[in-house]
DNA sequence: TAAAAAATTGGGACCGCTCCCAATATTAGA
DNA sequence: TCTAATATTGGGAGCGGTCCCAATTTTTTA
């Protein structure tokens, strides 16, 4: 069925019935709903690639994901995300597309996916993305989000989580509770987010006026075995309690513990990052910095979807709360008391 | 950059260099080489948009996975298919898109999928398909695949892991090791999956036979909440193993039998399904059903681009073998003992 | 009631490719 | 060396919409 043949039914010319498909005003009522009517009846539905080459606009939207990354589908983070993302864009009729690539193709495929005019903005959770990408992205003037601030550059947009202050407050909690040895097992140092949650944890310790114990900072890679492995080599420093920059490594954190013969949280306590849905089942429940990466992706959409519709705003630079939840992994809480 | 240009730079006409572009061997090799260094030195692309408009064509295949699903993200399931499927199409030079449906849009939006011409295929890994929305997809012509065979139909391609013998011979070692209240957590009833799967647990009893005391059946839902509940449920009628339709499960199975103040494997034997990069790390390791889903993802892209390009075969139905993985948790194993 | 303004509608010109068929160049056969 | 066959190449006609501008209708205004 082609938009002719719904003008012909309706006895009018394809243009009209083209302006009632894409809800242009200037119609008369009787003639619009007279042709909704004929569209309904026929299940017309317009040719999208046909739209796309006339109009210059697809209503698709690429979403760039780095598959290098080790924790990529273990951990719930990437899949929240595209949750978020779908939802929106299915609400608002667009499509996504979705590209997991490992640094060598990144670059190449970005480069094909801007010059190719088939997408209409592009959310990138890349941590790696080097200078000329930026460059050629901008140039090309598609409309891009990245999700994670970028280190240096701040005329991007950008969406991401308080990872700073995040980490800050579980940091301080341990210490408000008299821990006075706390580790943190950080996030990669080449990952923004791992960066800024090393940085509020040693914040925390500032605004004491104490300074963290370099041995007690260990780098770890997001992943379940790299918690683990950071935890191990973490215990012989005798830390009393351990801020661990994901949930995920927290499970091989608390693994490591167990294996050593160290209780949770009397001789160690943990807090972790993320509030995974498992934190709550761990041994004990995880406390944990909670981040709402749905809710981040949905904002990612939503930013993208109106950049896209209204023109390149000033750089739109979003931080999302982080919540402290206290759960008995990081000690004695007055909720537990109180019970 | 248009072809036009490019053929202009090549001193040629844009069909030729269209030649060029789509590997047609009818262009004189002196001037293939010629355009193909022009393509390269100003970095044509060409729009794909509008090829796909010409051509019929796209390169964009879909994926239709179900959100309703309550596992949907915290299970590694859907993450390792995306990952198998991206891996193959970005090879392939093919793109995916993505949509997360509930039941109440899924068909709809497939539907709307169908009929708009953006796809050269799909990939449906929904369980709860209807036949109007398949006999839609038939008639509509687009190549499709399901992922999880259908449950009557015998008409339609699909791909799926052998279920049924992956838990008889889950079973099997149960029953062999000596254990004789064999319980089992199953998937939901609604799901071919959780359905070929229980069969399997129901065989190995029939082949020996015996058959399995219905109270030591319960049904699950592929999460890891639901595998605590149901376990809970089944303690009550004192099994001495169990096999539990996914290692997700499986993990909540373990928080309810530990809880419970049973030993594992000694009181309670226990068998998972899936082989989640976590099931080697559990406490005691997890002896489960491995299957490659990543494996899986992959061959559902290749015979889909396959279907695609070579027109519509008969259908392929394609089981891939699944293989017992013995750990700890199932009890003694020789090579443990061996050790 | 006629002219002016505003609201609708129609139709040609693309969007940037592919594809078919006719035209031209090249090679083989006699 | 000339003709037939074969290999290359060129160009028109779409693919199925959108969009602009001119034409037509309807509504206002004087």
């Amino acid at each position: 069925m082609l938009i002719e043949e719904v003008a012909k039914l309706s006895g009018v010319s394809r243009s009209t019935v083209s302006r009632v498909i894409n809800n242009d005003p200037n119609v008369k009522e009787s003639t619009r709903a007279r042709i909704k009517e004929v569209i309904r009846k026929v299940n017309y539905r317009p040719n999208s690639v046909a739209r796309g080459l006339a109009s210059g606009r697809t209503r698709i939207i690429g979403l760039v994901l780095p598959t290098a990354q080790s924790s990529l589908f273990t951990d719930p983070y990437y899949p929240r995300l595209i949750q978020g993302i779908t939802a929106v864009c299915n609400a608002r009729d667009y499509s996504v597309m979705l590209w997991l690539t490992n640094p060598e193709q990144e670059q190449n495929k970005i480069h094909q996916l801007v010059s190719d005019s088939l997408l209409d903005g592009m959310v990138i959770a890349s941590y790696l993305i080097d200078d000329p990408i930026l460059e050629a992205l901008t140039k090309a003037g598609l409309p891009f989000l990245l999700i994670g601030r970028h280190p240096t550059r701040t005329d991007l947009s950008y969406l991401d989580a308080d990872n700073f202050q995040g980490a800050r407050e579980a940091v301080v909690h341990l210490l408000r509770l008299g821990r006075c040895r706390v580790a943190t097992i950080t996030g990669p140092n080449n990952m923004i987010a791992g960066i800024d949650r090393r940085e509020g944890y040693e914040h925390a310790f500032h605004e004491r006026g104490m300074s963290p114990d370099p041995a007690l900072i260990v780098e770890g890679d997001f992943s379940e075995s790299g918690g683990y492995t950071s935890m191990m080599r973490l215990i012989p420093q005798n830390p009393d309690a351990v801020f661990v920059a994901s949930d995920t490594m927290a499970v091989g954190a608390l693994r490591a513990l167990r294996e050593s013969g160290k209780r949770i949280p009397e001789d160690v306590a943990v807090v972790g990052f993320d509030d995974i849905p498992s934190a709550a089942h761990m041994d004990p429940p995880l406390t944990t910095v909670r981040q709402s990466i749905q809710g981040m992706g949905q904002l990612a959409a939503e930013t993208l979807i109106q950049i896209v519709n209204e023109g390149t705003a000033p750089p739109h630079r979003l931080v999302l709360p982080t919540e402290l939840v206290i759960r008995s992994s990081s000690g004695l809480c007055m909720d537990l008391i109180g019970q």
